[in-house]
DNA sequence: TTGGCAATCTGTAACGTTTCAGTGTATTGC
DNA sequence: GCAATACACTGAAACGTTACAGATTGCCAA
C-alpha cells in the first residue's frame, strides 16, 4: 500500500499538471514547506525559498484555482456586470479592453455577468455576493441612490463604480466630469453665438444625468443663453426616436441653434434628425457630442466633439477594484476625468 | 471533541452559505445521498429526491464552484479570446451579448481572456488549456492554418472558432458567409452600371480574407467588370491610413466606380478618402459595405449596406462549444449565416 | 548540564464536491 | 427457510491548497 501510493503520488515522469505535491517531491521538502517557499514567507530559509521558487518555474508551476478558492475563499475574478440591452456597443469593448490591461499580470481573470432590462439591477450582483463568485466587482449605470453600491459595502465586498453616487456612502469610482462637459460644450456654443440651445440627456435616473443637467443649466445662466427643452429623448432611445423627435424639434420656430449631445451614436441620430428638417449643421445649428472613438469627425466635419475615453475608465476601474482588494482606503481610490476640449475638425 | 464538531457542523442557523452538508443534517441523509439526489442519480428513492430538491430550493443552496471544479476538473467557464488591440471593434460587445444570452440559464460563467497583437495568437489559448481554466472557448480572426485550433484539437478542449479554417479538420464554427456577400456587393454594382471594382479587404491571412476576395473575383469575371486592386489597405489599418489610400487611390484616373469595403468603420474612412478627393459618393462612385449595426445609412444614405450579425454569431457560438462540451458532434455544430441583401436608404 | 529560544521545517485537517466501495434491509425465487 | 438480489442509502477518500499546531535542530545564557 505505501509503495503503490508512492509510486502514484511521486510520479515525476508527470504529464500532468505539477502541484505543491510534485514541487515537494523534487525539492525533498513537505507540501507545507513549499507552500510557504512560494509566497516568500519569513519562516522559510532564503536558500529553500531561492530553490522552490528556481524549481517552481523551471517546471512551470501555477497554482490550482480551484484549490486556493475552495480554501482561502479568494477567487481571483473580477466580475465586470453589464446591461445587455442598454450599454452602447463601443463603450463596452473599449472599458473590457481597459480592465483586461491592468488585469493582465495579475492572476485575476475577467468575468461578465450580463442582466438584461426587465431584469432588477440588483439581481446579478446579489447573485455575485452570495455565491462569492467574485473577489472585485465593477457596476456602470450608477445612480444617485444606487442600490447595489450599497448592497456591496453592507456585504463588504470590494467593488467599482463608473459614475458616483450620492448617497453619503464613499467607495471606488471612475467619473467622466459631465459636469465639466455639459458646461464646456455650452461655454463654447455661446462663444459660437449660439443662444438657444438644447440638451440630450444621458438616460434619467442615473448620477450621470444630474451632473449634465446641471453643468448644462449653469453654463446656460453664466452664459446668458437660454435652454430649448428637449425632455422626450436621452441617449438610451433608439436611433429611430432620436431622428424623429429632433426633426420634429427642429421643425419648430423655437428651435435650438445649438445642441450638446452626450452620446456618438445619438449624435448621428440627432444631425439625421436636422436634416431631415431641412435645416444645415453649422450653418442653422451646432451640435457639440461627446465621443468615444474619432468617429463623428468623419460624420459630419462641422461636428463639434470632445473625447471620453473608455479605456481609461476600465483600467481605472479595475485599479481601483485591485486597490481596494489589496487593503487601500475606498476614498483613495476616487477618479474623475477631465473633458479634452471641444475640438472642431481639424482635417 | 465530538460534541464541538458537531456543534460547528450542523449549525443551522447558518448565515453561512449552504452546503452539501447543511442540506444533509437538514434532510436527516448522508452527503452522498443529498449529492446524487439533487442530480437525480437513479439509486435513490422518488420521494427522498423530491424532498432533498424542495429544501435545496428553499434554501438557495447552490453548488460551491470550487468544490465541483476541484473535485471534477469541470470548470463552467467558456472562455473569449480575444485581441485588444483591434481598435474599433465595436462589434465585440455585440459577441459577448450574444454569449451571454446563451449561457444565461446554464451554470456557465463568461470569462474574457485579451492578448495583444504584439504577442503570439496562440499564448492565451495555451495558458486556458494548460490550467485547465475552461471548459471551453471561443477564438476570433481565424486562419485557414490555426495552430489554436490544432493546438486544441489536439487537446481535446471543446471549441468553436468565429471563422472557419481549412487544415481538413473539423470544428464548430459561426462564420458569416463573406463568399456571397462579396459576390452579392460585386453583382449589385453591376447592376448600377459600375465597371471597375476596388475591395477593401478584411485582413491579410484569415479565412475570410480568402473568402471575401474570392467571391469578389468570382463574381467580378462573372457580370464582366474589372477590379482596380487596393492591396494598400485592410479592415485593419487605421482610419488614417484607410482614408489617405482611398483619397490617393481616388485621384488617380484609374480610380474604380464602385467600392466594396468589409467593415463599416472602414467604410467612414473610404468615404470621406472619396470627397478628400473631391468626388460625390452615389454620382462618381458606390460603396457597398458591411455593417454590423444601423448607423451607415445615417451617415451618407448614398451607402449600400449588409448586415451582419455579430450577436447572432455570439449566441452560435456560444451554442457550438456547449454543444460540444455536452457530447455533440463537433461536425454538426457548424453553422453559416448568409448575407442580408444589399440594401439601399429606405429612409 | 539544562532550559529556553529562534530558525526551519513538517503532518494533519479542512474547504465542498463526487466517486468508490461498501452496509443494511426488504423482496424475490426456489 | 435460505440464498440471491435489488434497493436505498452511507462513510471515507480524494482533488490542491493553506492554516494550525507541532517537531527538530542548533545555539546561547544560566
Amino acid at each position: 500500500m505505501d509503495r503503490r501510493a508512492n509510486e502514484k503520488d511521486d510520479d515525476t515522469s508527470a504529464k500532468e499538471r505539477p502541484t505543491l505535491k510534485t514541487l515537494a517531491f523534487m525539492t525533498g521538502l513537505g507540501v507545507t514547506t513549499v507552500s510557504r517557499a512560494l509566497k516568500d514567507a519569513p519562516e522559510i530559509g532564503a536558500e529553500t525559498r531561492r530553490r522552490v521558487q528556481l524549481v517552481a518555474k523551471q517546471i512551470g508551476y501555477r497554482p490550482n484555482r480551484a484549490g486556493v478558492r475552495l480554501r482561502t475563499g479568494k477567487t481571483n475574478v473580477i466580475s465586470l456586470v453589464l446591461n445587455t440591452e442598454h450599454e452602447l456597443m463601443s463603450f463596452v469593448s473599449d472599458i473590457i479592453y481597459g480592465v483586461t490591461e491592468v488585469i493582465a499580470d495579475t492572476p485575476y481573470h475577467l468575468i461578465v455577468t450580463p442582466y438584461s432590462r426587465s431584469q432588477d439591477p440588483l439581481d446579478p450582483v446579489r447573485y455575485l455576493v452570495e455565491t462569492g463568485s467574485a473577489d472585485g466587482v465593477i457596476i456602470s449605470r450608477t445612480q444617485p441612490n444606487d442600490p447595489r453600491a450599497r448592497f456591496m459595502l453592507e456585504r463588504g465586498i470590494p467593488f467599482a463604480t463608473h459614475g458616483r453616487t450620492d448617497m453619503g456612502l464613499v467607495h471606488p469610482y471612475h467619473d467622466f466630469d459631465n459636469y465639466a462637459f455639459a458646461g464646456e460644450a455650452v461655454r463654447h456654443l455661446a462663444g459660437m453665438g449660439r443662444r438657444r440651445l438644447a440638451l440630450v440627456t444621458p438616460p434619467v435616473g442615473l448620477t450621470y444625468y444630474d451632473h449634465t443637467v446641471n453643468g448644462f443649466a449653469d453654463a446656460l445662466s453664466e452664459v446668458g443663453a437660454s435652454e430649448v427643452p428637449f425632455n422626450t429623448v436621452s441617449i438610451d432611445h433608439t436611433i429611430e426616436q432620436i431622428r424623429m423627435r429632433t426633426a420634429q424639434l427642429m421643425r419648430r420656430e423655437s428651435r435650438p441653434d445649438g445642441i450638446v449631445s452626450s452620446a456618438a451614436a445619438a449624435t448621428l441620430a440627432v444631425v439625421a434628425g436636422i436634416e431631415d428638417a431641412g435645416l444645415k449643421l453649422g450653418r442653422d445649428v451646432d451640435v457639440v457630442s461627446k465621443q468615444s472613438s474619432e468617429l463623428l469627425h468623419l460624420f459630419r466635419r462641422e461636428l463639434l466633439v470632445v473625447n471620453e475615453n473608455f479605456r481609461l475608465a476600465g483600467s481605472e476601474l479595475a485599479r481601483a477594484v485591485l486597490g481596494w482588494i489589496g487593503g487601500k482606503e475606498p476614498g483613495s481610490l476616487q477618479s474623475l476625468s477631465k473633458p479634452s476640449e471641444v475640438l472642431p475638425y481639424r482635417g
